[in-house]
RNA sequence: GGGGGGUUUCCCGAGUGGUCAAAGGGGUCAGACUGUAAAUCUGAUGGCUCUGCCUUCACAGGUUCGAAUCCUGUACCCCCCA
């Protein structure tokens, strides 16, 4: 098994370290516990988290125990790394939901039943919520010099601002991160905090903090941020982020999202985001340079990703969708997988007496649908050979729907030009 | 307060009595090409019970066989003079 440090080195992932040879050392003496923070800002994580889930997998695969941190205290104050502006305050509600929703998620990345280095999942709350604030003060405030805390980056990106400044609350979100770490290597032993480059203050304000506190030397190490070939962050689309709740983005739009990675990109990705060693990453780069059209490399970090964030049968569905949306045959689906793959599309119902003899008018389908704003727009799109029923082109203006038609006997799918689809329901 | 110019279909913009559902460009949509990219090329782009019919050119009224185009009034915008 390869050292965590150098396997961590050659996949990109080391951005800073606080002390890399101290590190390296005490990741090979022993079990070393690990600890990465997620902020509770939204019911889902999102492509942006997944490097630090990586990372906190792998080092669980190292032989070392991983645990993941929700902010369910500092979510309430807000992190100003990396923000522009002052952040608006969530409610404790909000908060309490967003993390339900991102428990499940984080669990699927680390294992928490395997013995010694089982994964630990926390709620900072569990410690700050009791904390008093003049206890506070005392106890951790009076450890930090103003100066120094003035000269983050993350302080003085804002102040410098001309429209800047900060308020005393987010100010002060360092000592609470910084406090956690010292709580975790208190209560758990735990001697690395890792996280995104931008969380570097957060970290080292932890160790500075422990020194003090307890004298003892903590570690940090960032990761860079998942960035594109031009320096745009990854995990944006023009409808917005992309998700790891189905909810908020289907396994289909998830896996495409990964389909359509920039050739220039896909390597990185490979590296940053998968279980795939050195060997296999090499050898699909190798096979992908040869034959790019058949994007062999997207193919596989698609599938490897989205069977790890929604599961095999997620995944299934993702590539039937896939299938489908690109042209193929729509087969023998039964109901439930023609309802999983066209949980995208905008779908209509009527009633079903509509597709008795002489039939529903393909061109009162496509309005009813909305895939068209009238008749005339939908008979140019005929003539043009830009509508399908069931993915089959229409032939001609005066085609209808009929009892035939139904798929897994409740739907029609119809489809405008390439990728707009819609679902008729008949009830 | 006086004088002049303007308001056109999603946007810009031509059109000054019939050949106008209205040039051209942009956008959008479809097709071809392509690696589910970009570029390019082709076509379409008010509605309908569609070889025809109906409704559109700021709004209301009028002239005329016939108006986006002429006249009157109303609203809004721009410019010049005081």
């Amino acid at each position: 098994m390869e050292h965590i440090i150098e396997e961590l080195r050659w996949r990109g992932l080391i951005h800073q370290t606080t002390d890399e040879e101290g590190l390296t050392r005490l990741l090979s003496e022993k079990m070393c516990t690990v600890y990465i923070g997620f902020d509770p800002t939204s019911d889902s994580l999102h492509v942006g988290n997944l490097v630090a889930l990586m990372v906190l997998r792998r080092f669980q695969r190292a032989g070392h125990r991983p645990i993941a941190v929700v902010g369910g205290a500092t979510g309430m104050i807000g992190d100003p790394s990396g923000k522009s502006e002052e952040r608006n305050l969530l409610s404790p509600e909000t908060i309490a939901d967003n993390i339900a929703g991102i428990e499940p998620q984080l669990r699927r990345f680390l294992d928490f039943r395997c013995g010694g280095n089982s994964a630990l999942l926390l709620n900072n709350y569990d410690w700050m919520g009791k904390f008093g604030y003049l206890e506070f003060l005392r106890d951790v405030g009076k450890h930090f010099p103003v100066n120094v805390m003035l000269a983050k980056e993350s302080v003085r990106n804002r102040l410098e601002r001309a429209d800047g400044g900060m308020s005393y609350t987010e100010f002060s979100y360092m000592l609470l991160q910084a406090y956690d770490f010292v709580y975790l290597h208190d209560h758990y032993d735990c001697q690395i905090q890792a996280g995104g480059s931008d969380q570097w203050g957060n970290i080292t304000a932890g160790i500075d903090l422990a020194r003090r506190l307890r004298g003892v030397q903590l570690y940090g190490i960032t990761c860079p941020l998942l960035t594109r070939a031009d320096g745009s962050k990854m995990g944006k689309t023009e409808s917005g982020a992309v998700w790891l709740s189905p909810h908020k983005t289907s396994p289909y739009q998830f896996y495409q999202y990964w389909i359509n990675v920039d050739d220039a990109d896909v390597g990185k990705c490979l590296k940053y985001l998968t279980d795939l060693d050195r060997a296999q990453i090499e050898q699909l780069l190798q096979e992908h340079g040869s034959n790019p059209q058949q994007r062999i490399a997207q193919r596989r970090l698609a599938t490897e990703l989205t069977r790890l964030v929604h599961g095999e049968a997620g995944l299934q569905i993702a590539q039937q969708a896939t299938q489908i949306f690109f042209g193929g045959e729509i087969g023998q689906l039964t109901g439930e997988q023609i309802e999983a793959i066209f949980a995208d599309v905008p779908s209509t119902q009527l009633p079903r007496s509509l597709l008795d003899p002489p039939g529903l008018p393909v061109v009162d389908a496509l309005l009813a649908v909305g895939l068209v704003k009238s008749k005339s727009e939908a008979r140019r799109l005929i003539s043009q050979g830009g509508a399908y029923v069931n993915n089959r082109m229409v032939a001609s203006q005066d085609a209808t729907l009929g009892q035939e038609d139904l798929l897994a006997g409740a739907a029609v799918v119809l489809r405008a030009g390439k990728k707009n689809y819609a679902l008729l329901r008949l009830a």
